[in-house]
RNA sequence: GGGAUCUUAGCUCAGCUGGGAGAGCAUCUGCCUUACAAGCAGAGGGUCACAGGUUCGAGCCCUGUAGGUCCCACCA
């Protein structure tokens, strides 16, 4: 005796029933185990200040589908999850929460605000986690990590000291992104572009021992003057030829600089002289490396003035910027101001504007290891997927800048460099260095810096599987075989795994990358937490379950490409749910009617076949589509068959024989349904885990769960295409008949007499063997097939279905006018088909090139419509 | 400035290597037909942005134009 299932799905009570259950069965654990192949997906880490977002949604929705289908299709699957420490995201979110209870960072110092760090870690750590679980993600848990435990920690030491050790990372004294809120360099990635309104402003330098003579300089950053070294000119600017190599006196400061010549200065912009502060612009820096300028440095790490400013000490960037101009205007040096719009750059986490500012950092050389990266898509070793990506990621590698990694933080990997207090020397080791290996000298002291947040993410898929150590899982699991996510984060994420895998492991930690766009909300807009519009995924979950907000993400989604969430989408979602639960319940109401174990093929009725023959394409399609990564493509294909085929039309048609106790086709009917059945939900499995797994248990009692049962393959012997083609006709008739019906405005409960009219044997067949299915599908009460026109009313009406004709005696219901409009419509468009069809074939060109199966076709339906024009003109003959 | 991408039904989007324009939602018309009204049956609605080109054949390939989005670089 089968359960009895509810009227409606509800999500709601089943879901957390079912993710106990695997977990408790250790469904998502895998261990290493050659005898089987495994399949590996490391998932991105999500942040612990993290709150589950759409965009966790959708990647791991995407995730779980790949890791469900392969770990069903056999394969030792394991999806290695964890957490990542985000450096500077959790260390703001930290630094805000102690303000409010009103302490500094710094009256903790050091040791106190990590013990903090790690009490929010464990507070808030888990809670993403916990989101995630709630959308049916089957991860490994048992093996969860997080970037800073002591695996990690040890990975991230290992790989510092071979980089450094291999000379390609170096402390340098470089230009970089400094941000004045968060205190600490950020990497040319974290910073954002954004224009702004802004000034320019013209300013006169005199030119020393000229009385009256000036330069005329426009700056959009007037209080950088206090650093100037230099001012410069293009070389070949005739109008500045004279004063190649003279001092002009720099206002205010009153000290004389030079003025040089440099191809960077462009001529047609602005005044055509630019002043030179190589220490607050990167472009200006490097002017200054060439001539050999001072650096003056006037801002504290703050972003206010310092010493170097004089009078201006003290105060902040911008209000310097008043003071000056004010200044530069009574000296009568402004010449004048100009409205300009310019790109101001932005940190990423603080919004801030950046400060470029000289700092002594570490970077990681990349030029070289670049060159494998690059290699590994040029050849193909390495597939992202959409492959447009491609050009992006060349792009970067091609042009890459060496990357900053020490940021002056706190909560992170403290860089293992150490420096002896006596001599100055430098020692990075994996170990603590407490002797100076040159001097001997007991005065050690570690760097104070960490590491970019990225830098532990770039190993993570590695990392996790236990490097530096060679634990059998690094030698079983790696290299992964596909790495999912957003297409946002190539730069910071995806190219420094590839570059860190290939350098420390000497392979490609994966071999695709399935890149995925953004959830945008209903206007296009980007979710935010600014604009309010976000949506809470869990939200979603709990009115509609998460089978429905998985499908809805994946459903009409391409690779790389945004989405806009619609409330409707999901309800539609939601509503397929909820048609496959009454599908099955109707199933499951039906199957104690007959002995469904043993069932002989050949009992089998030609519908029976077709949808059997059906679910078998599916099948090939669906695996097919799915290895190709094409995951919205297959969710379109099972909602098709699910609904249309397998609903609409097979458990229609199979209906009188569910209800006739005498027909011998009934068990087959019923081992039918339930096979399909239960095939469609393995399908669908990946994608909507809990409405299936709920059903298949409540089918049988022999398999514990869908998530381990076996992937369906295509079978030979389940593929039937004449059976197909027969009930693909039989389809359009009834079709037909609908129409007709709906046409003529005959009410459902109204039954008709058809009449189906061929001259052919095998199409009488197809009808004579159907009858049954016009009786129910087409509301009518009897049906007649034969090979003329003899004993049917004059005044019948008829449609043509293929080329057998159908005559419903509604005599008295008929229009005549509608009637005939419809037929010349339909004798249009069978002319229409003809010329088409008629034209290919006497296209000399195509009857050489084109494969002969399309020929054939083509002249198979030339035939038929020209067959199908002579009857509808008869007819119209008839009315007229 | 360099690059990517988009423009397909009222809306949101699919459309694989070129071979008779699709889905969901919305709209209209009938139906409470014993799995499901979160449903069933039917209907309307598209010069596939524009202009050229390649091809026997173009939504798909090429060139150009217009508009939108995004990325990178940069504007002293």
């Amino acid at each position: 005796m089968q359960k009895e299932l509810e009227k409606n799905y509800n999500p709601q009570e089943i879901e957390g029933r079912l993710y106990n259950k695997w977990l408790e069965k250790k469904y998502f654990h895998a261990e290493v185990d050659r005898s089987k192949k495994p399949f590996t997906i490391v998932m991105p880490p999500p942040n612990i200040t993290g709150q589950l977002h759409m965009g966790h949604a959708l990647d791991n929705t995407m995730q779980d589908i790949l890791i469900r289908f392969k770990r069903m299709q056999g394969y030792n699957a394991l999806w290695q999850p964890g957490t990542d420490h985000a450096a500077i995201a959790t260390e703001v979110k930290i630094i805000e929460s102690l303000k409010q209870q009103g302490i500094e960072k710094d009256d903790l110092g050091r040791e106190g605000f990590l013990e903090k760090a790690w009490e929010w870690k464990a507070e808030y750590g888990g809670r993403i986690v916990n989101q995630l679980k709630r959308l049916g993600v089957s991860a490994d848990w048992d093996r969860e990590r997080f970037t800073m435990d002591e695996g990690n920690n040890k990975a991230v030491t290992e790989v510092f000291c071979n980089l450094y050790e291999k000379g390609y990372i170096y402390k340098g004294s470089r230009i970089g992104n400094w941000c004045p809120v968060c205190q600490t360099s950020i990497s040319d990635a974290e910073v954002i572009h954004e224009e702004q309104e802004g000034h320019f402003w013209h300013i006169k330098y005199p030119i020393a021992g000229e009385e009256g003579k000036f330069v005329e300089i426009a700056t959009t950053r007037p209080e950088t003057l206090l650093g100037d070294s230099a001012v410069a000119v293009h070389p070949e600017d005739e109008r500045y030829q004279d004063i190649i190599g003279k001092m002009v006196i720099l206002p205010i400061i009153n000290k004389e600089i030079p003025v040089i010549a440099d191809s960077y200065v462009d001529k047609e912009f602005g005044t055509g002289v630019v002043k030179i502060t190589p220490a607050h612009d990167p472009n200006d820096f490097e002017v200054g490396k060439r001539h050999n300028l001072p650096e003056i440095n006037i801002m504290n790490d703050n972003a206010t003035i310092n010493a170097n400013g004089g009078k201006y000490a003290g105060m902040d960037r911008y209000e310097a910027r008043k003071a000056i101009v004010k200044e530069l205007d009574e000296l009568g040096l402004l010449v004048k101001v100009e409205p300009h719009l310019h790109n101001v750059g932005i940190h990423d986490r603080c919004k801030t504007t950046v400060e470029p500012l000289v700092k002594p950092q570490w970077f990681v050389k990349m030029d070289e290891m670049a060159k494998p990266a690059l290699e590994a898509v040029k050849n193909g070793e390495l597939k992202l997927v959409p492959d447009r990506m491609d050009k992006t990621y060349y792009n970067w590698l091609e042009n890459i800048r060496d990357w900053c990694i020490s940021r002056q933080l706190w909560w992170g990997h403290r860089i293992p460099a150490y420096y002896c207090q006596d001599c100055g020397e430098v020692t990075v080791s994996r170990e603590a260095a407490c002797t100076c290996p040159k001097c001997g000298s007991k005065n050690m002291k570690q760097d104070e810096d960490t590491l970019d947040t990225w830098f532990s993410s770039a190993l993570w898929p590695f990392s996790t599987l236990g490097w530096p150590e060679q634990t059998p899982e690094l030698e079983y699991f790696y290299p992964t075989n596909v790495l999912v996510t957003g297409y946002d984060i190539i730069f910071f994420w995806v190219i420094r795994m590839v570059f860190s895998g290939l350098e420390q492991t000497k392979q490609l930690p994966f071999d695709h990358v399935l890149f995925h766009g953004l959830v945008r909300d209903d206007q296009g807009r980007k979710m935010s937490k600014s604009l309010g519009n976000g949506i809470d995924p869990l939200e979603v979950i709990d009115k509609y379950g998460a089978d429905a907000l998985r499908l809805t993400l994946i459903t009409g989604n391409a690779p790389g490409n945004d989405m806009r969430f619609y409330w409707e989408r999901v309800e539609a979602s939601r509503n397929f749910a909820n048609k496959i639960w009454n599908a099955s319940r109707f199933i499951m109401m039906n199957m104690e009617k007959a002995d469904t174990e043993a069932v002989d093929l050949s009992k089998l009725t030609q519908a029976d076949r077709w949808i059997l023959s059906k679910v078998n394409a599916l099948t090939k399609e669906v695996t097919d589509n799915l290895e190709k990564y094409e995951m919205g493509i297959a969710a379109d294909k099972l909602n098709n068959f699910i609904w249309e085929e397998f609903c609409d039309w097979y458990i229609e048609m199979v209906k009188p024989r569910l209800w006739n106790d005498e027909d011998e086709t009934k068990a087959a009917a019923i081992w039918t349904l339930k096979t399909v059945l239960i095939q469609s939900l393995k399908l669908l499995h990946p994608y909507m885990p809990f409405i299936t797994e709920e059903i298949f248990c409540n089918l049988q009692d022999e398999e514990e769960s869908i998530m381990i049962s076996k992937w369906p393959e295509f079978k030979e012997e389940w593929n039937f295409a004449a059976d197909e083609a027969a009930v693909d006709t039989i389809k359009a008739a009834v079709r037909g008949i609908r129409n007709i019906r709906t046409e003529m405005n005959v009410a459902p409960s109204k039954k008709a007499t058809v009449y189906v009219v061929s001259e052919k044997a095998e199409i009488r067949k197809i009808f004579e063997d159907s009858k049954v299915f016009f009786a129910t599908l087409g509301y009518a009460s009897e049906v007649f097939v034969q090979a003329d026109k003899s004993g049917i009313a004059e005044d019948a009406v008829s449609v043509l279905i293929h080329d057998a004709a159908m005559y419903m005696p509604f005599a008295e219901l008929v229009d005549v006018e509608k009637e005939i409009e419809r037929l010349t419509k339909e004798q249009g468009k069978l002319q229409g088909e003809i010329k088409r069809a008629t034209g290919m074939l006497n296209n000399p060109k195509f009857v050489e090139k084109a494969p002969e199966a399309k020929i054939a076709e083509e002249k198979a339906k030339l035939e038929k419509y020209t067959q199908m024009l002579a009857q509808v003109e008869e007819r119209l003959q008839q009315l007229n």
